[in-house]
RNA sequence: GCCCAGGUAGCUCAGUUGGUAGAGCAGAGGACUGAAAAUCCUCGUGUCGGCGGUUCGAUUCCGUCCCUGGGCA
């Protein structure tokens, strides 16, 4: 099984290069070292966030610029729309893709984003469990909407998975409902599909550092400039387009703005929420960071001497 | 100056018919198997505005002073 997921990729594996991944919280530069190292490798930059890979997306996501993106080209941006399924998986499988193309052509993918659990689906790659099931999973949020609802699916999972039933929270519906899915789905418990997570794709893995203290005015800054520049216009438009439901609406920033396109927010009230949210978007990626394994941290305060220190390492160990 | 309403955790507030107090948010840590910028878990001692009084005991009742809103002059 493990075989079959990796033959896209097998190529990666016996060129001696390996992939350049560019990790670290919202804000930290990350974009621009990938840029420079790009030119400097050289290398193609392949994002792994998951709200970038949505056309239309610009202000609210970060997107590099059209000028940031004629210098070297850039991959797995803008390549679905928002009202399109597109998750872990399907992103892990294109990635694959791409970077065993540009492998293939002696190019070097130099990897972007935030969505480590993006990352996660293209280097150790996702178990090969049953898909996501809209019919299905719409008749088990009929069940949760009632009362005791949550409670009762989490009941049931227990029993037919003692050991999710133990991991999972009974508040956390997207999990529960997962698990509920793959088990009514396959006749398997979720638990049972091994992760293939023993053996990832050769990456040299840059994690800048940041001071908290400091990132967080230069967040909010940045969430201040997204605004200013015209987010809740961007979002306005995007909602003729597209239905309000779909999932990039709920994303930071966008739901806000959202909110204040449908009148039931002011402008200011969704600057300071969509701060606060940043706030905890980044605390949350930097916990996931401090368990990944392989990282090698770089100082993100200084930029030329981050630059340098990503090049040793990856003179070093790629 | 007078009359109201308030002064309780970093913020917004709840509460204690008198037995020293708790939510949300913030903050910290953590999880992460096809929604992942999502979803969720854990962590709360603070002169309950100051000073007096009543009481075995006051943040709670009484007095007084200070501060903040609003109203009247």
């Amino acid at each position: 099984m493990t075989g079959r997921t990796r033959r896209g990729c097998t190529a990666v594996k016996n060129d001696v290069k390996k992939l350049i991944v560019i990790a670290g919280p919202t804000g930290s530069g990350k974009s621009e070292l990938a840029l420079r190292l790009a030119t400097a490798l050289p290398g193609e930059i392949v994002n792994y966030d998951s709200v970038q890979v949505y056309r239309g997306f610009d202000l609210g996501s970060a997107k590099p610029s059209p000028a940031e993106r004629a210098l070297v080209p850039h991959h797995l941006f803008d390549v679905v729309d928002a009202g399109e399924e597109f998750n872990a998986a399907d992103y892990g499988r294109v990635a694959r893709e791409v970077c065993a193309t540009l492998t293939l052509s002696n190019i070097r993918p130099i990897l972007v984003g935030g969505t480590f659990f993006y990352l996660r689906a293209l280097l150790s790659g996702l178990p090969e469990m049953p898909g996501r099931d809209e019919a299905l999973r719409a008749r088990l949020r009929r069940i949760a909407a009632a009362p005791r609802g949550a409670a009762r699916l989490h009941r049931w999972l227990s029993k037919i998975d003692p050991r999710s039933g133990r991991k999972i929270a009974p508040a956390d519906r997207h999990r529960v409902e997962r698990a509920l899915e793959v088990w009514i789905t396959s006749g398997r418990p979720i638990s049972s599909w091994e992760p293939e997570a023993s053996d990832e794709l050769p990456a040299v893995k840059l994690g800048l550092r940041v001071d908290r203290e400091r990132l967080a005015p230069r967040l909010d800054a940045r969430v201040e400039t997204m605004f200013r520049r015209g987010l809740i216009d961007e979002t306005r438009a995007l909602l003729e387009r597209f239905p309000a439901s779909a999932r990039p609406f709920g994303t930071i920033g966008y739901k806000e703005a959202a909110a204040v396109v449908r009148g039931e927010m002011t402008a200011s009230a969704a600057i300071e929420e969509t701060k606060r949210r940043t706030r905890a978007y980044a605390k949350r990626q930097m916990t996931w960071l401090r368990s990944e394994r392989n990282v090698h941290w770089v100082d993100a305060e200084d930029r030329e001497a981050a630059l340098a220190a990503a090049l040793r390492i990856i003179e070093e160990h790629a």
